[in-house]
DNA sequence: TGGGATTTGTACGTATGTATA
DNA sequence: TTATACATACGTACAAATCCC
C-alpha cells in the first residue's frame, strides 16, 4: 500500500480503480467503494481517484449517481457513439465522408443480419418476422401522424441484428444506428419514407428470397450513400 | 461571475469543451486552450475543467502532455479497445463468451474484405497481394525463429481491410485484432501455425476463388471459435 | 549548463446539492 | 422534518515536467 509518490500518472490510478473492479469480481451494478475508501485503496487523494473515476465514467466502465454512489456501469458501446459522433461533426468542412462510412458500416450490418435471419428455422425465424413486421407498421402509423418513430426505429435494426447471435455485433449495429441518428439534421425526422422500406425489408425477408432482402436493405439506405 | 450554482452537471463541461474545439475549427494535433484559459472559455473551476479534460481524454479526443499542454487527440478507436477488454477480462469465470465473439466479429470482417479484395481491378489487386503476401512472409520467418511477430500480423489484417475502402471498418478491424492480441493468452507467442493459415489466405486470394478464400479466413479463426 | 517561465499534476479544505432513512 | 452519507463544485497552494533563453 506504499504511496510511491513519484512516477503516478493518472492512467496509474486509472489501472488501480480498474483492478479493484476486477480483484473483487464486481459485476456490472455492483456498487465501488466510496470516493474516501478508494482514495485509501489506490493511495491517490480525491482529486486523483476522481479523474479517475470521471476517465472510467466516460468509458462506461463505472456510473456515477450523484448523492447516492458509484456502481460498476454497463461497458456499453456509448463512448464509441460520442467519439464517431463528434468526429462526423467535425468534418463538415472536409467532408472526409464519416457520415457515408456509418451508413455504409450499417447497410453491411443489416445484409449480414438478413443472411443470418434467412438461415433461422422456420418458427424462428416466423416469430421475428412478426415483431419486426409490427414495429415496421407502428413506424409507419407514427409517420402518418407526423411523429417521431425513433425508439421504433432503433429497435427494429437492433431485433434484425439478433439472427447474427452476437451481442457485439448487435451493439454495433445500435451505436452506429445512433451516430446515424445524431450526426442526421436535427430537424429531419420525416420518415415517411424510411417506414416504408422498413416495411419492404420485411416483406423481402418473408419472401425468403436473399437476393431481395440484400436489395431492400440496400434501397433503404441508398439515398444516403449518394446524396 | 455569479457561476449559476445549479445545473452545472459534469456533462455539461464537457459539452463545452467539445463547442470549444468545433467552434475554433481544431483539427488533431491542435494545441486547445490552456487550462487556466478553459475555465473562463467555458466558466468553470480548474477542478471542473480538468475532470471534463479527463473525460475527453478517455475517448481519445484530447491529449494531455504534462508540462507541455493538452492538443486535440487522434480520435481512435483506442477507449473501444480498453473497454472490450476490461470486458473479456472480467467474464473468464461465467465464460459468456466476449472473446469469442470478438475472434467472430474478425472474421466477419476479414470475409467482407476478401470478398471486395476479388472484386478489384487486376493490377491494384495484384500489387496488394505481394503486400500481403511479404507481410505472410515475414511472419513465417519470424516464427520460424521464435520471435514474435505481432506488428506483422496487425499489419496483415489492417492491409486486408484496406478493399472495403472504408476507414471506420478499418479502424474496427483493427482495434478488434487488438482486443483479440490483448484478450491471448500472455505468453501465447506461438504463432508459427497462424503464419501458415495467413499464407494460405494469400494464395487463397491469389487463385481467385471465393469460395477458397472464405474457407482459407475460416479456417484461420476455426480453432478459436470451437475451443 | 542552468535557471526561470509556462503548463499540467496532486493535494487539501470548504461549502453545497442530493438521496436515503 | 431532521439527520446522515455521499457526490459536486470551487479555490488555493505546491509539485513535477517541459521549454526556452
Amino acid at each position: 500500500m506504499v504511496p510511491a509518490v513519484t512516477g503516478r500518472r493518472p492512467q496509474d490510478v486509472v489501472q488501480r480503480v480498474q483492478d479493484v473492479i476486477a480483484r473483487n469480481r464486481l459485476r456490472p451494478g455492483d456498487p465501488l467503494p466510496t470516493e474516501v475508501d478508494l482514495c485509501e485503496a489506490v493511495g491517490a487523494s480525491r482529486s486523483s481517484v476522481r479523474e479517475a473515476i470521471r476517465t472510467l465514467c466516460a468509458l462506461d466502465l463505472v456510473e456515477v449517481r450523484h448523492g447516492h454512489g458509484t456502481y460498476v456501469g454497463r461497458m456499453s458501446m456509448d463512448p464509441l457513439v460520442q467519439r464517431v459522433t463528434f468526429r462526423g461533426r467535425l468534418d463538415r468542412s472536409d467532408g472526409s465522408g464519416v457520415r457515408r462510412e456509418v451508413v455504409e458500416v450499417r447497410q453491411r450490418l443489416d445484409q449480414a443480419a438478413g443472411a443470418a435471419l434467412l438461415a433461422l428455422d422456420g418458427a424462428e425465424r416466423a416469430t421475428l418476422l412478426e415483431r419486426l413486421a409490427a414495429l415496421a407498421q407502428q413506424m409507419k402509423d407514427l409517420a402518418a401522424r407526423g411523429a417521431p418513430a425513433g425508439q421504433e426505429h432503433r429497435a427494429f435494426h437492433l431485433l434484425l441484428s439478433e439472427p447474427l447471435r452476437n451481442g457485439l455485433l448487435s451493439e454495433l449495429a445500435g451505436a452506429f444506428g445512433d451516430i446515424d441518428a445524431a450526426l442526421a439534421a436535427p430537424g429531419h425526422a420525416a420518415s415517411s419514407r424510411a417506414a416504408l422500406t422498413h416495411v419492404a425489408i420485411v416483406e423481402a425477408a418473408t419472401s425468403g428470397d436473399a437476393g431481395r432482402l440484400q436489395a431492400a436493405v440496400a434501397a433503404h439506405y441508398a439515398p444516403r450513400l449518394e446524396g
